[in-house]
DNA sequence: GAGTGGTCTAGACCACCTG
DNA sequence: AGGTGGTCTAGACCACTCG
């Protein structure tokens, strides 16, 4: 199974534009002319030019042509959905790397939502992560889980790579709410290190409580965000 | 000139949508259906569908339809509500202080969202405002608003001091939905004398949209928050 | 006026899902 | 097997921009 042929032409145009055969500001061919070139439709030239707009590698103007123009783009990573999930529509390269863990660890010491009881007996799971989108690190994640009963997860690999739907499906608990806090920082060596960032550079960093369909269990998360290329887009109703 | 078939498709689901003629997760006629049913060609209902997608009305799911879905909806502190309601909760003191405007001034020459030719031509009212808690400024918040027969605005004082509330009360304007991009910079001069920061300092960065009752009047901001004494809080449910 | 992207048609075959 | 959305073709006319 080859991927279609549009996804193919968006991704021959998306390597020129990167490596810069076609430079900022530049028009690319027309789309009768890449019609042409490539021996397609010129609806499926379209498609490949429209994906190349969703993915912010061009704009398009009527009568002018389609002009390279690499903004920055904002993901929908405020949502809970779990960042899978959420940048698996945007069409881009999306990939995790476990850097730590799932291991069990005790609780730091001054936690940065107050924990119960419960919570500090049953003990800690710790996790860290870091996101990429197209190869760029983009998120550092430090995941904190309360060890009700879930010393398994250290054991397994994640469903799709995944924490949420690992948890969804082999112990039936699913995310529904969360709250979290926003900050500007400067990176320290760890987050520059981990985002290739130069020490110093402002970072956005978020707690995060989820709440979730098993009462009284709660997941925490410390963010921090590199958002030279991407913004952190959201929706509100 | 009347807008394209497409469009028109478009906004007759969204309203079939919106008033529950087709309800949440419900399938929308198929594409062969609604072609025969429109009278037009399938490309032209695909077009119409992948708005609906984009938007958040719909999903698509290939072998079973195109399933209703306005599900994203959520509500937060960082939503749409106002820095009074928002901060109202902590028990702090809050003012707000004009420092600019509101006047009518020209659009910036590259604005941080794509204006409609309607929104250039009518011209910007601008309004600059910083936001204190307990006496401390922690947000400077740029706001630009499309002059859609709303000079007035510009002599008027403010209901509650609110823009917001002003806009309800004289003009009966609602404000449904925002959409925003959220980023960690560095605070420039200017920014950094309004917050009474350092320039270099990690500043929270927010540009916003915000969709109003009145079809076409959007109003938009550029937000600087000093994130170092408090957090920008939000909640998903 | 020549060239561009925007809209639209009327077909076709495919991959996928469900009964 | 039958229906769904996904991909694709080969045309057509239109609105827009620019020299």
């Amino acid at each position: 199974m080859s991927p279609p042929q549009y996804i193919m032409l968006y991704n021959q145009l998306k390597r020129k534009i990167v490596t810069g055969t076609f430079a900022e500001g530049e028009l690319l061919p027309s789309e009768n002319k890449l019609t042409s070139e490539y021996q397609v439709a010129r609806s499926t030239v379209r498609q490949a030019l429209n994906e190349l707009v969703k993915d912010g590698y061009i704009n398009k103007k009527q009568g002018v042509g389609s002009i390279v123009d690499r903004s920055v783009k904002s993901l929908g990573l405020l949502s809970f959905k779990g960042f899978s999930d959420v940048m698996g529509k945007v069409n881009k390269n999306v990939s995790t790397r476990n850097i730590n863990g799932p291991t069990i660890a005790p609780w730091m010491d001054h936690f940065f939502y107050k924990l119960t009881k419960e919570e500090i007996s049953a003990g800690c799971i710790f996790l860290e992560r870091i996101r990429f989108v197209d190869n760029d690190p983009v998120m550092l994640e430090l995941t904190y889980i309360p060890n009700f009963g879930l010393s398994g997860l250290c054991q397994s690999t994640f469903v799709n790579n995944s924490l949420f739907q690992t948890l969804n499906v082999k112990y039936n608990i699913e995310v529904n709410n969360l709250t979290q806090d926003l900050r500007a920082v400067t990176a320290n060596a760890k987050v520059s290190r981990n985002l290739q960032l130069t020490i110093g550079n402002p970072v956005l960093h978020v707690y995060r409580k989820y709440f979730t369909t098993r009462e009284h269990f709660k997941i925490y998360s410390s963010l921090f965000c590199n958002t030279n290329k991407y913004a952190i887009g959201s929706n509100h109703g």
